[in-house]
DNA sequence: GGACAATATGGGATCGATCTCACATCGGAG
DNA sequence: CTCCGATGTGAGATCGATCCCATATTGTCC
């Protein structure tokens, strides 16, 4: 591997102005630039990225810690991170977490130790005390993305999830639908909670309380979503409509209702949240909340590369729009 | 941040034999090693792994790069990965080809100038050929995953293809079926090469040729099963079984025979290939070949750490036996 | 013509580790 | 008592870049 000396011997100059050359910085001579970038492609020179970093405290790389890539929610926000990044011509680094606080820590260790310029988190829980710390010490910019806030953080990107709520239970409401059920996840999962504020802020609209529909807390999971609505039909609960809160919830619930012969949307309508990877393949296709994933993942390695511009800048936050996506799982209330 | 020399002043030793405690190599006395270990803990000391890898040479990091990581199917091999080098302490990069030969070498020679210790690859085509001269040259190992071949390889990973074909066809004459259409995949994809020579197989088990079913060339995308399906059915057809290429196309597949009032699997049985994520979620649930993404994955990467160990060894190659996953959308041929 | 800023170039310290080599000490064998 | 291998330790070169600083060489203005 030829090594900037190498290029320098070629051109008959020094290191130094190798190196303004390769970074195009400081003051070089038109005659010894192109002599030097002659020697550059005649060598095939690729400058040290391990030796550039550790020089120069810049590696040119960018973290990021989220629960699980193996999943189809969460590759699809590694796949806006990734848009960022190589844009500004970064390289990215992608671990998971597991939503086990020592995994996290491991891997978010492991990111400060590789020299990250910055990193991007989303996490099922706070940080470890010790691992903040270390970030701190290390000075690097920190975005948080989703649930968890973070002393560390420097930014922030969530998704409007009371605004996507709100929307999905107005929906069935302008499609005459009262008697309504909310399947709602994990109480301690601030997503939960934003979204029971917005289901409340759609009733209110319409001079409803929560008192006027039925909602089950459980868990974001599909099985739940089956348990649930078979249980409500067991006990001869009447309903018309049924708000899951994500998509997971909703194909169980698709499920439970074609299993007690109810038909969806005549008898019974359904929306989701998420507009997961699954929503469209349904039966019938899933009208949902869509959450633009990607986006999300996008704006917020965007917000982190900028941080790095900036390093005394004041924390900034940015809440993703949702969009409410028509398919076939919900109509007019039946009297 | 803690240096080395910071812990050998506090140790009152000298730098290498703190290095030494940390590497665990070499002749250390036991009272030196405890103080050195105490210095250690006391400053928060963690090597610099940029400083280590430039002069070692070995970066504890392994590259890799696949199609498309945003897609659930690369999420879930990216899983595996992730497992097996997690497994053995090494990091793990992950970068997205789209599958455009010049996106692909740039995420390469980034990974070689990043000095990964070796590279997984999973890629539609073969590698560029100044890209292959460049692996070669900085002596990385690479393992392929999947399609294909490559000179520089050391090793390769691939799916049964063959015999996942061969055991749907097979499944379906079982139950009956001898009108039987199969919609294939990119005529130039060596996966559809080998899921039609196991087609054939398995006909010629029963005595039958590839005359005897109707063949349909296409892409590996629903939108083509529906339309394929959709034609065949316009055209009168007769059958009473479908294979499809992948799960993208049944999907595409159980759509169009809904549409057309044919109910599944009691006028027509469908199989898939892939298992995918949405396979479940289909109506009815999809039978199908699993392939065990996460543990192609995982085998990779376990084959390229093991290279690692061992500079000249003989190239090798596994192949990843599927599984029929029997679910409710195939059943016995109606007469 | 001298002062000073702008332009151009190279020398050498530095980043934080690894690793070779030289050297010291010790114990046991011959 | 000497020799030698095993054990223990440190000095210093090295990996491949960046970047500060010293030193020319210009050109321009008063």
């Amino acid at each position: 591997m030829a090594t900037i000396d190498d290029v320098s011997k070629r051109a008959g100059v020094s290191r130094s102005t190798v190196s303004r050359v390769v970074a195009d910085n400081g003051y070089v001579s038109e005659e010894k630039r192109r002599a030097i970038q002659q020697a550059i492609a005649e060598l095939g020179y690729r400058p040290n990225t391990l030796a550039q970093a550790l020089r120069s405290n810049r590696s040119n790389m960018i973290g990021a810690v989220v629960v699980d890539v193996g999943t189809p929610y969460f590759a699809n926000m590694v796949y806006g991170l990734q848009r960022a990044t190589r844009r500004a011509g970064k390289a990215l680094m992608v671990s998971s977490g597991y939503a086990d606080q020592d995994e996290e820590a491991r891997a978010i260790i492991e990111l400060v130790d590789r020299s990250c310029d910055g990193i991007l988190l989303y996490l099922e829980r706070p940080v470890r005390p010790d691992v903040v710390e270390i970030i701190r010490a290390a000075r690097i910019p920190v975005v948080m993305i989703g649930r968890m806030g973070c002393e560390v953080a420097r930014g922030s990107v969530q998704l409007d999830n009371f605004g996507g709520a709100r929307a999905a239970v107005t929906f069935l409401l302008q499609q005459g639908h009262r008697r309504i059920v909310h399947l709602s996840g994990q109480a301690d999962f601030g997503d939960t909670v934003a979204r029971l504020e917005g289901v409340e802020a759609a009733l209110r609209d319409y001079g409803l309380t929560m008192t006027d529909i039925r909602v089950v807390n459980g868990i974001f999971h599909q099985d739940f979503g089956y348990s649930a609505t078979s249980k409500l039909l067991d006990e001869g609960h009447d309903f018309t409509a049924i708000f899951a809160g994500d998509d997971d919830m909703a194909a169980g619930v698709l499920l439970a209702l074609r299993h007690a012969g109810k038909s969806v949307p005549s008898d019974v309508s359904v929306i989701g949240f998420d507009d997961a990877f699954h929503a469209r393949h349904l039966w019938p296709p899933l009208t949902t909340i869509r959450q633009p994933v990607d986006e999300i993942g996008e704006t917020a390695a965007d917000m982190l590369l900028q941080l790095l511009g900036e390093p005394g800048s004041a924390a900034r936050q940015t809440i993703i729009d949702t969009e409410l996506v028509v398919r076939d799982s919900v109509g007019p209330a039946r009297h």
